[in-house]
DNA sequence: TTAAGTGCAAAAGCTTTGCGGGTAG
DNA sequence: CTACCCGCAAAGCTTTTGCACTTAA
């Protein structure tokens, strides 16, 4: 992300935790730096180890809950994969997804259509949408390399 | 799912299987016809627990790698979500998903224009679509009520 | 001062794996 | 016969929790 942007999200992120009365700890600040750098789709444990090379006494319990407490806030968000571990996305405007179903992996991508899709009225369920992405989903180009020369 | 649906499912599930010699077990088949009562998005573990109900003989491993192979070969699903369990789809059919950020819960929904949206070209990426899903984000009831009254 | 956050270590939850034996095709 | 699958138990990976201590506001 560049720095503007980042910077931008930094300020964002002080903003919301004045306006929600929440203390804006030195630990918490690393790891959302840490994740507005990974462009991925990254877990917990990746985001510790990226946190771990800038400082390494911050502890992984803390990564955790810190990394659910930026996206409670709205700052990151999560991920939708089919995956066994949670992935977070430092991207939070709209976007979509390829999503590979043989190792699980979420390429990004963008397209003006897409987000021009008519969002059906969800009220009557008391769902409150907020968001939203289309998953593409299949096979990517390594697992589908893979299966054809067994 | 209905009787005859489900019939039709366990069918084409025979068929990949002979089709692609592969064995076809009492287990694998237990499983199948278990997932295929259950109409949410099961974690393996919740599968299990249904499946032992029916018969306590099949091991949790077991399981886990039968639901893999009927993933694989495209029987059922693996449904995408931001929590922390491999959650499994019976729905094998174009739907789409409401995803409440607060406790996972993944509740599906139906509609044609959804169903219509243009899908983007992604050869050039290397990646073969073979499904969509739009996931709408947000906060369902509960979670609204509970953070309305704390 | 006080509500919230932190580190640690242990527990809990989810998934995979190695292996000896079994079975469908 | 020969892949492939099964159950078991252990290991491995991911996440949460209780507690004593610290810190932002």
């Amino acid at each position: 992300m560049n720095r503007q942007t980042k910077q931008a999200r930094i300020d964002e992120y002080r903003r919301l935790c004045r306006e929600q009365g929440l203390p804006l700890t030195e630990q918490r600040m690393v790891v959302l730096d840490v994740v507005l750098d990974l462009d991925d789709h990254p877990t917990a444990d990746q985001v510790l180890e990226a946190v771990a090379r800038r400082d390494p006494g911050v502890s992984r319990a803390t990564v955790y809950r810190a990394l659910e407490s930026l996206a409670r806030v709205g700052v990151i968000t999560k991920a939708c994969h089919p995956g066994k571990a949670v992935r977070y996305d430092s991207r939070t405007e709209t976007h979509h997804h390829l999503v590979c179903l043989r190792c699980d992996e979420v390429i990004d991508i963008t397209d003006e259509r897409l987000d021009a899709l008519p969002v059906p009225d969800t009220s009557a369920l008391g769902f409150e949408v907020s968001d939203f992405r289309v998953q593409l989903r299949g096979t990517c180009r390594r697992c589908r390399e893979l299966e054809e020369t067994p």
